[in-house]
DNA sequence: TGCTGTTATGTTAGCGATAACAAAACCAGT
DNA sequence: ACTGGTTTTGTTATCGCTAACATAACAGCA
């Protein structure tokens, strides 16, 4: 209350640093900083004067001073193509979780599947110091992956399988699991099968699944394949709509389509419902990623089920390890850890 | 393959510095700062050594120390209650797309709907100094508030109009939102009308469009309110699906039902299909946020549309005004802005 | 009582940048 | 050549915290 400081100019104090926890405390900053921190060593009386005086001042760590001195900033840095795909919202929180109790945050980045905003987004991050950064893919510009390259911390490629990793990987390869789907629906007799995607190549994944799907279609001898390129990724489930209707009209004989995610395959799904196209009857449908709408529309949409809260979990483990392993001296070995997928049989086909 | 240990350890350099900059350029740190900055004041001729230093030496900026000083830490932080709902994603784009050009980054945070999880968020995003912090709902823990308080920087609550707001506030009525689905429904001829939704109400926004059909029932002089509380939120497609079930159960004659968001409503609408009732004539379904997939399933859902993205987008207006008045040292007044919505009639009801 | 080994606290010196001021360099126009 | 004004660059002093070491305080034990 009665601060014998000259009143400072009226209500606006700065805010209390460490100092005036120590004054009013009777300690040094020292002692303040380690009661904060992980409080051992300390007289319990004393910690609960600080822990008094914290309250009473309304004090928060700076943590940005802290970082500065301690050369750890606690947190890590994960970029990942879009805010709202619960494919990498589930890869995100495999990351989270497995950064609980080990003192370290995440940090999202969106990179809406530009590698231009990846690259500015790597060094803005970079900037900030993580401790770790976990990228989508393995494909970026000639400087992000410089950036990544020189960055000195442990940097995490994910769902993919780059044939040149930067250094470690959790992924899996998008062209064989889609090449997988393809061998589904010929073993189930579909013969004419065609792909519907984005136009671009922006998403890498997207990009690999088609030439999964054609190297499929190669192999097994079938009909020319037919794709579908509509819109830029992520396409949505109107897109799939429209994309399914060009589709039939181009090629009426087309028997199954594999969508290159779920979303795009619920839309065709609903714009044969509209247009009283039965599926699969008429047409299979299948689609990529296991999102919970294709389980829970009807009929349901047959899929290739990612274990995408696996990636995120075990790029987690992996970062932690190899922070660890940095921190002691040791020689962290590049790792590629490959994960599972399966495709999952639905009403769709 | 085979890694010469010598070498590896001849490149663990540490990072380098600003320092280390400004000697190979041949110039002081300062100048090496402005350079990377605004480059104002620079001999193109100096900028351009200095460039050339940077990239040879694979100089990033570090930023922790740079806000130290300067004492801008140059984010805003957000939180939302969780990664992977569209609505919230919109509003995080719009709050970030009003950042652009005036150099903050935005840091999200993901609460899951826990109040809890938010005062953690709250304090550990007020540990890295964000310049503005924005929080989805008006309801935090006592400490969380105080938090809030006393942060000395601008704070918005959105997506609600809390009764007494910590500062500014850019928000709509859920309650009204709901009753207006009501009347709408009244309108249409529909008199037993339920409302689907999760149990708990850790989802406050959820929780207030409940007591606004409560509300608008009573005021309505309906027949008593028919509520089915299901899951915990965010309540899920299936938990739609499953509720919807247990209403008719319970009361067979109902005629509507309100869910809580779209995404349950989509559940209860293919659970309907499945067993072959009729949508909106054996039973009308109504959901909240005008998701994607509301507009394109089929039969196609009628929602309350809300401004997701100008929440996002005025919130992030109205904080650079904020953050541009404190720092001119004027007093900013809190302020109120009251965001539209508005009923979408379609096929469902 | 003195000695040793903990435990608790303090002191000093940065971490890597930038603000604020200071000085030098340059550039006409007399 | 000299003046005053503009550009460009340098110097110094922090910013708020923590590492590393130093010291004090307090046991336990012969």
């Amino acid at each position: 209350m009665k601060n014998p400081k000259k009143l400072s100019v009226v209500a606006r104090t700065a805010a209390p640093t460490m100092i005036d926890v120590a004054t009013k405390a009777g300690v040094s900053t020292m002692t303040v900083s380690r009661a904060l921190r992980d409080g051992t060593s300390i007289a319990p009386e004393t910690r609960n004067r600080i822990m008094k005086a914290v309250e009473d001042l309304g004090y928060v760590l700076d943590q940005s001073a802290g970082s500065l001195s301690s050369k750890r900033t606690g947190f890590v840095a994960a970029l990942i193509p879009s805010i709202n795909n619960s494919n990498f919202a589930d890869t995100a929180r495999g990351l989270s979780d497995s950064l609980i109790g080990s003192g370290l945050q995440l940090l999202l980045g969106y990179t809406e599947y530009s590698v231009d905003k990846e690259e500015q987004l790597i060094e803005s991050m970079l900037r900030r110091r993580p401790e770790a950064i976990v990228v989508t893919g393995g494909r970026h510009t000639a400087r992000g992956r410089k950036l990544l390259a020189q960055s000195g911390i442990p940097v995490i490629e994910t769902w993919d399988l780059p044939k040149s990793p930067v250094r470690h990987v959790v992924g899996f390869s998008n062209a064989e699991a889609s090449a997988k789907l393809v061998h589904y629906l010929h073993d189930k007799g579909y013969r004419k099968i065609a792909f519907i995607g984005g136009t671009t190549n922006r998403d890498t994944r997207g990009a690999d699944r088609r030439t999964g799907y054609e190297h499929a279609i190669a192999e097994l001898g079938l009909q020319d394949s037919r794709v579908i390129s509509f819109g830029t990724p992520p396409i949505s489930m109107k897109q799939g709509g429209e994309a399914i209707v060009r589709l039939i009209e181009q090629w009426p004989d087309v028997e199954a389509a594999i969508c290159v995610s779920d979303l795009s395959a619920f839309g065709a799904l609903v714009e044969c419902q509209r247009r009283k196209w039965a599926v699969p009857k008429r047409i299979a449908i299948a689609g990529f990623g296991d999102f919970e709408i294709s389980s829970c529309c009807y009929p349901a949409i047959t899929t290739v089920g990612v274990h995408c809260y696996d990636i995120g979990n075990r790029a987690g483990e992996l970062l932690l390890r190899a922070i660890e392993g940095e921190r002691a001296g040791r020689s962290v070995p590049a790792e590629t850890i490959i994960t599972d997928y399966a495709v999952i049989p639905r009403e769709s086909t």
